[in-house]
RNA sequence: GCCCGCGUGGUGAAAUGGUAGACACAGGGGACUUAAAAUCCCUAGGCCGCAAGGCCGUGCCGGUUCAAGUCCGGCCGCGGGCACCA
């Protein structure tokens, strides 16, 4: 064996599991299978260090599942639609779909060094007709399950991107990828009726036992169930047809503390009322105070008395005025509130401005009516003793209020116990030319018809021109225009594309029969589905997986999975980032410059950090005097700022590019490296030192391997039983630690066993033994340097296809184990006991232990406590 | 504002309520070398002590327990999600 050199290892292994099918998925109905899916990556054209910590874990759940004999998936494919390449046509001119095809390929040739187990034969790309015409083909079907429809809406505009986004698309008021402001428009758009859902979805979080919990949360606050009471007040004075005005309130025990009521400025009635000038002011005022969600969220409550008034539902006499308020939603509820500015912020916020009366209805014991009044009471006062004026509510609150509120509407007829969801309908209209065509045709005759499905995929023309903002579709000359498919008229295609977010909900069913006619085949997706590991960033924890959990259940509606893969994912891991220190200095304006963590030499120096611009050497006088030479690296301007880790970004240019480091040191060390130190699920640092570390420990490995290689075989050696029980603990320990996706500890763990082979001298052949268990239990993590080390000791075939070592249970438990003993609960003494030595001797041994004795020195004992194998402690 | 999560050496981190700091990085000391690199060995939470050893120690305060990093209550700090949602 010669020095271990990465260069030349990798590519000879990855050949090798190429020629021998290694990773091909095979249905295979006598093996249990199992399907690991790392979230595909969008086509960005260069790989990063979170694809790589990614895609490693997935790769080692995958090596580590076939190995304990399951039928393996683990394939691959591209998120390949989206504004960048559309972005990058604009700005560099070319073509979405070459620019595309070329990241595509560029990114999968910096991915095929890592060594990954993937069935590339299954790879796909979302952009190809051959995918997005399946997804045609379930859009109609959804359409004609009454899944999709369309109308008309206030949608979010993105001005940038010039398209319409989702509500989850919207972070901040700002567009999720333009990061520009968003602004409401109205516009007919095309939408799934994932709210259908809502009661399902959540309910169903309850069974995803293996999703993190804060995932599950998360989709449950965004689902948002909320239980109030619809009711309708009558009005006094409305324009005919408004003799009622329903409203929703999730506080109907503060009935009696009604002030006002308040409709949306997109209310019927409002708009109703606009023949009224100074209610068109008034709405016209509403928009123009803030177009953009971001205005919106700021801007000061405005209100008009539109002179209308409602009567109380508990006091007919009782009559409230009716107010257009800008703060109220018109797609919530039902658009009309009431206010209760006693115990709601917001309500009190407007009637001070406004002046109308505030009434609290929760009143601590003793206080008067007339002490509350004009006044707000927080609802979680611990004040509140009794409700004042409202029998319905009685004296509870909270909960039971609402439960009593609700129960006294029903039974006295003015209003029924209603439960809401904060979730939308999912919009998925997008103006853009890099989607999935909406395969539908507007007819003047026929209205919206479906393309027929044998005229599958609507394809995308190529020819299209981005000189002009909008959507290039849009001014077409031929594409748009095409016969009705019902009556052959003149008619045109619809120009809108599917949000991208439709591509990935359902990618992974697809996986199981990539290339068929269908959307899925049912056999296939029978036996692979459904998803046993799902890994990726907690970012998707709301968008992507909500709307791949609503595909799912969507799919089975229309037949194209079986009922078991309405939740698509039984397990969901969500890792960490990979961060890295970010290296900066000013210029001579002030202004930060930062630097490539490879453009910086980083010292140590007597416990301090010195970082310095280049790649340089300290000069030898001036270690001597470590602030001489500080002062004069900054005098230089070479001294540079650390700024404390954070997720690598092109701008702050603390990115290490993997393909550096696998030029360097392989691929098996940026492995090794990212499963490392940090739980998976916790963002890891990167470090030059940890990956320098991570390589001398596989160059470690190697030469132990070749000085066992070297061993005569007839060398007898000492302590070969030791040995089989440092081998089967470490079995025992990566294999758990495996399991539970503790990556880190089985990586401690393998170290351990590395410690105690390249100490040990056992026997040749248990030498030998041992360290192709060692190569096995590192396969996962360093599948490379385990083949060369397989293949050199003998192992039997390839490393990656023998089966996952098992711990011998005897070799697991020592026979003599060492307690420590306590004394009113601190370690005072040490004893060596027989593993099945039973309790009361054990005590017997402690008590006369020379150190016990010292330390009780001659107390009586209270009480004696033997944890078997694990403690005694005596209380004095 | 509402909802969640997390605080352990110089650093990344381990620890079914049972010897806190496994494993590793950085550091210190030594061997080898003309020297350096590489490699190997030792050391390594803090304080006191020549040592043997002792005391303190998991953000802070209290509680439960024979025993608390771990469980409970209350603070402080950091991070994340949601938010005119009626």
């Amino acid at each position: 064996m010669s020095r271990y050199d990465p260069s030349v290892i990798e590519p000879r292994w990855q050949k090798a599991w190429d020629e021998a099918g290694a990773f091909v998925a095979r249905h295979d109905p006598s093996r249990p299978k199992y399907y690991v899916l790392e979230m595909f990556p969008y086509p960005s054209g260069r790989i990063h260090m979170g694809h790589v910590r990614n895609y490693t874990m997935g790769d080692v759940v995958a090596r580590y599942k076939s190995s304990c004999g399951f039928s393996v998936l683990h394939p691959m494919g591209w998120d390949a639609f989206g504004m960048p390449a559309e972005n990058a046509a604009m700005e560099r001119g070319g073509h979405p779909r070459d620019w595309t095809h070329g990241n595509i390929a560029d990114m999968k040739a910096q991915m095929k060094p890592l060594g990954l187990s993937i069935d590339w034969s299954r790879e796909l790309a979302t952009c190809d007709p051959e995918y997005y015409g399946q997804q045609q083909a379930m859009f109609l079907d959804m359409l004609e399950k009454g899944l999709v429809y369309r109308k008309a809406a206030m949608v979010n505009w993105d001005p940038v991107d010039m398209t319409v986004l989702a509500n989850e698309q919207v972070i901040d008021g700002k567009g999720w990828r333009s990061g520009a402001a968003v602004e409401r428009r109205e516009l007919v758009q095309w939408f799934f009726k994932i709210s259908d859902y809502s009661e399902e979805l959540l309910s169903a979080l309850d069974g995803l036992k293996d999703w993190p919990e804060k995932v599950r949360l998360m989709q449950a606050n965004w689902i948002g169930r909320s239980r109030g009471l619809q009711f309708a007040f009558d009005t006094v004075g409305a324009p005919q047809g408004f003799e009622r005005i329903e409203v929703y309130t999730t506080r109907p025990d503060t009935l009696m503390g009604a002030s006002f009521a308040a409709i949306s400025p997109d209310h019927p009635l409002a708009k109703e009322l606009e023949k009224d000038p100074a209610v068109a002011a008034f709405i016209a005022e509403c928009r123009r105070g803030g177009t953009s969600a971001e205005e919106i969220e700021t801007a000061e409550k405005i209100g008009h008395d539109t002179g209308i008034r409602v009567r109380h539902p508990l006091d007919p006499d009782w009559e409230l005025p009716v107010w257009i308020a800008n703060f109220i939603l018109m797609d919530y509820g039902t658009g009309a509130i009431f206010g209760c500015p006693g115990h709601d912020q917001r309500d009190f916020d407007f009637a001070t401005k406004y002046g109308l009366p505030i009434k609290a209805v929760f009143l601590a014991e003793g206080d008067g009516d007339a002490e509350l009044d004009a006044a707000f009471v927080p609802l979680k006062s611990e004040k509140v003793r009794y409700v004042r004026g409202f029998a319905g509510a009685g004296v509870q609150t909270g909960d039971e209020g609402v439960a009593a509120a609700i129960a006294h509407a029903e039974q006295n007829g003015y209003g029924q116990g209603v439960t809401k969801y904060r979730l939308r309908d999912w919009g998925l209209s997008r103006q853009r030319y890099w989607g999935c065509p909406i395969p539908v045709v507007h007819c003047a005759s026929c209205g919206v018809v479906p393309e027929k499905k044998e005229n599958l995929p609507v394809e995308l023309p190529y020819d299209v021109s981005f000189d002009k903002p909008g959507n290039p579709l849009d001014r077409h000359p031929t594409w748009r225009d095409v016969p009705c498919p019902a009556c052959g008229a003149p008619a045109r295609r619809e120009t809108d594309t599917m949000d991208t977010f439709v591509d990935s909900s359902w990618y992974f069913a697809r996986f199981t029969s990539p290339r068929a006619a269908t959307p899925t085949v049912a056999a296939e997706a029978d036996y692979w589905m459904n998803v046993d590991q799902y890994i990726g960033g907690i970012e998707h924890a709301i968008l992507h997986l909500l709307y791949s959990r609503f595909f799912a259940r969507a799919m089975h509606a229309t037949g194209h999975l079986p009922a078991k893969a309405i939740e698509p994912f039984n397990a969901l891991f969500t890792q960490g980032m990979v961060t890295h220190e970010i290296y900066k200095t000013t210029d001579d304006k002030g202004r930060p410059v930062y630097h490539l963590p490879e453009d910086v030499t980083v010292f140590t120096i007597a416990d301090r950090r010195i970082v310095v611009l280049g790649n340089v050497e300290p000069p030898l006088d001036m270690v001597d005097d470590v602030d001489a030479w500080i002062r004069a690296l900054a005098d230089e301007g070479l001294l540079v700022e650390v700024v404390p880790s954070a997720k690598m970004s092109k701008s702050k240019k603390n990115v290490v590019d993997p393909m550096n480091i696998i030029a360097q040191f392989g691929a098996d060390t940026a492995r090794w490296f990212v499963m490392s130190d940090s739980p998976p699920e916790r963002d890891v640092e990167w470090t030059a030192s940890g990956a320098e570390a991570a390589f001398k420990h596989l160059s470690r490995v190697w030469s132990t391997c070749d000085r066992i290689g070297q061993m005569p075989a007839d060398h007898k050696g000492e302590g070969d039983a030791e040995l089989a029980r440092s081998v089967a603990k470490a079995i025992d320990e990566v294999t758990r630690s495996i399991d539970s996706f503790a990556f880190n500890k089985a990586i401690a763990a393998l170290y351990g066993l590395t410690n105690v082979i390249a100490r040990a001298n056992g026997s040749t052949p248990a030498m030998k033994e041992a360290i192709r268990t060692l190569a096995k239990l590192m396969s996962p993590m360093t599948p490379h340097i385990s083949e060369s080390i397989w293949s050199y000791q003998g192992g039997a075939g390839l490393c990656a296809q023998a089966p996952w070592p098992k711990a011998d249970p005897a070799l697991l438990v020592d026979d003599t184990v060492t307690l420590p003993v306590q004394i009113n609960g601190k370690r005072r003494a040490e004893i060596s006991v027989a593993r099945d030595m039973p309790g009361p001797e054990v005590e017997k041994l402690a008590l006369a232990n020379e150190d016990v004795i010292k330390f009780l020195a001659g107390q009586p004992v209270k009480k004696i406590i033997v944890v078997p194998g694990r403690i005694i402690n005596v209380v004095v």
